[in-house]
DNA sequence: GCCGCTTACGCCATTCGTAAGGATC
DNA sequence: GATCCTTACGAATGGCGTAAGCGGC
């Protein structure tokens, strides 16, 4: 047995049981692939995947023990190369993809004490849709992801709560809404045309639908990625914005007024994410704790356990957050 | 990385720090072991080990970690292995060390037992002393050591208590303590010629120390490795025998008196020890049942856990044991 | 006919054993 | 000088990539 051929197999079924793309992803032949998975079937006296003709249909019962003992050997093999790594001054990097609100609002207070304290590790910063974000971490290219809401794409993901938000409404300082004294209301914003994030895409947002249960229908005139591009067109008239509260800021932008809308909209959690068996390094489990204090007593590292297993199963439904604004 | 690295840092550490001693127990070169680990350690950027001149002194800080992880690592490389060749029918294996009053009085019932469930099970049944006992299980050549007392031999085994036993005194039935009247004591036994089991070498017997202790000086005459032979020279008039209760049966034997000597020295307490990070395979677990009832709620499998580790720090102090006769 | 896995084959890297070298006691 | 680890080198093995084969859809 090799440590090649439980990389391999792992990545075959991360792969959604294709050679072909598994090795895509290891930047290796595939014919390889398929040699040394069967030389482990053979060595093991087993076989691992069910097939239909040639291609690969199912994954045995036998098939998935070895998975889940040799992501525990890939597991340990990282831990060892990491903590090597670590114990000389290598190079270590912390990759993460958020959305731009975290990316532009949140994250660079918590990036500026995280050098204070890595000043050496390397900080990369990948900014996509929900799609492009899970498409990252599935693909191990990034440490963490960090997002909002709880998108199909992340329940693989043991997922860390680090706060919560509400959204405000923009508007300039000249509009309507602006002289508005009483509380702000849906039927409000249903006469005006909306500008807001682009909905991600396949579920209904949280937006529409909070609209959709009071029936009336959100005049939704343009959506962007980012609150910037929406300040700029609700600042052209273009429409009243909807954004993020930790997106603006009052004295910064005199020429625009936040109305509070928090009780209109559900309350938003922004989370960071990893992958169930993903090897935490020190650095790793700092920066989780910088970006969600409450979970200062987790231990993500778990030397004696399995690593990320120790907290993948851990109830986060009932932290008290902080609210963000 | 390589498996066969990981598995020779294992055996350098296992072997106390020796690449010939480890070469040895692989049964390959000992130039190879040296390239294989210092590859390692080139690979991991670390020294694993301290060396004085080219003999190697210690293990590094960081060797620990690497070890430690290495360990788990072969821990779900032999899980796999094992699990699939359960799968398939292969012949498994079970190996056990231990002394003769065991294989002689205890095992065969609950051999007996084991093969009604799994008889395709091959049995290797070792026997010898304590330090062959320990030597046995410390090379791995077997599974289970299975043995009385705490000899210092076996403290860095799990070991799970089975049951407790206590001498009894033998005499042929012409014998003076054949007609004693009275309870017997040790001022009883001092006084005639002694035939028990070879003492454990290095720290005074149990049996000797409870004679000590009433400032009485034993004359053991006379001391073999099993009861069987104890009882020839019994028999021979040779002397008074002293052997564990299990090893007499007075309807068998009617040439020979037994005396209860319960109170006189202290109980034993027969225990099946494996090394702590040995993998467990389901047969194994049944057989530890087996031999040790009250164990039926441990599970030394633990696919979530690391095997053995979950009990290794269990606690079986407090466990009521049953006392054999 | 296209896609995807398997087989065949040749090249290169790695491994392992033997033999020789160096360091320490 | 004995012991133990390291280095050197040649033979054998194994892994990997290209190219061809084959089974489903």
């Amino acid at each position: 047995m090799k440590l090649q051929q439980l990389r391999f197999l792992l990545a075959v079924v991360d792969s959604g049981l294709s050679f072909t793309a598994a090795a895509e992803r290891l930047f290796t032949s595939q014919p390889g692939v398929s040699k040394q998975i069967k030389l482990l079937e053979d060595e093991l006296g087993a076989q691992l995947f069910s097939r239909k003709g040639r291609s690969l249909t199912a994954i045995t019962p036998a098939g998935e023990q070895v998975v889940e003992h040799a992501r525990r050997v890939m597991y340990h093999v990282e831990s060892i190369k990491s903590q090597t790594a670590e114990h000389r001054d290598e190079e270590r990097v912390l990759s993460i993809a958020t959305t731009h609100t975290q990316a532009r609002y949140v994250l660079p207070d918590i990036i500026a004490r995280f050098r204070d304290q890595y000043p050496e590790v390397k900080l990369n910063l990948h900014q996509g849709t929900s799609e492009q974000i899970a498409e990252l971490i599935q693909r191990d290219e990034i440490d963490f992801a960090m997002a909002s809401g709880s998108d199909e794409h992340f329940e693989d993901l043991v997922r860390v709560p680090c706060f919560q938000w509400d959204r405000i409404v923009l508007v300039p300082v000249e509009h309507e809404l602006a002289k508005l004294d009483s509380k702000l209301t849906l039927e409000h914003l249903a006469q005006f045309p909306l500008v807001t994030y682009v909905f991600s895409f396949g579920r209904e947002s949280s937006l529409t639908q909070a609209f959709n249960v009071c029936n009336l229908k959100p005049d939704v005139v343009f959506t962007a990625r980012d609150a910037d591009v929406i300040k700029t067109y609700v600042r052209m008239g273009m429409g009243v914005g909807i954004v993020a509260s930790m997106a603006f800021d009052s004295e910064q932008e005199a020429d625009l007024v936040a109305l509070d809308a928090s009780g209109l909209f559900p309350r938003s959690t922004t989370w960071i994410g990893f992958k169930k068996n993903a090897l935490i390094q020190p650095h790793m489990e700092e920066f989780i704790h910088l970006v969600s204090p409450q979970s200062i007593d987790l231990d993500f590292q778990g030397v004696t356990g399995s690593g990320a297993d120790a907290v993948a199963h851990i109830d986060f439904s009932d932290w008290p957050l902080p609210v963000l604004d």
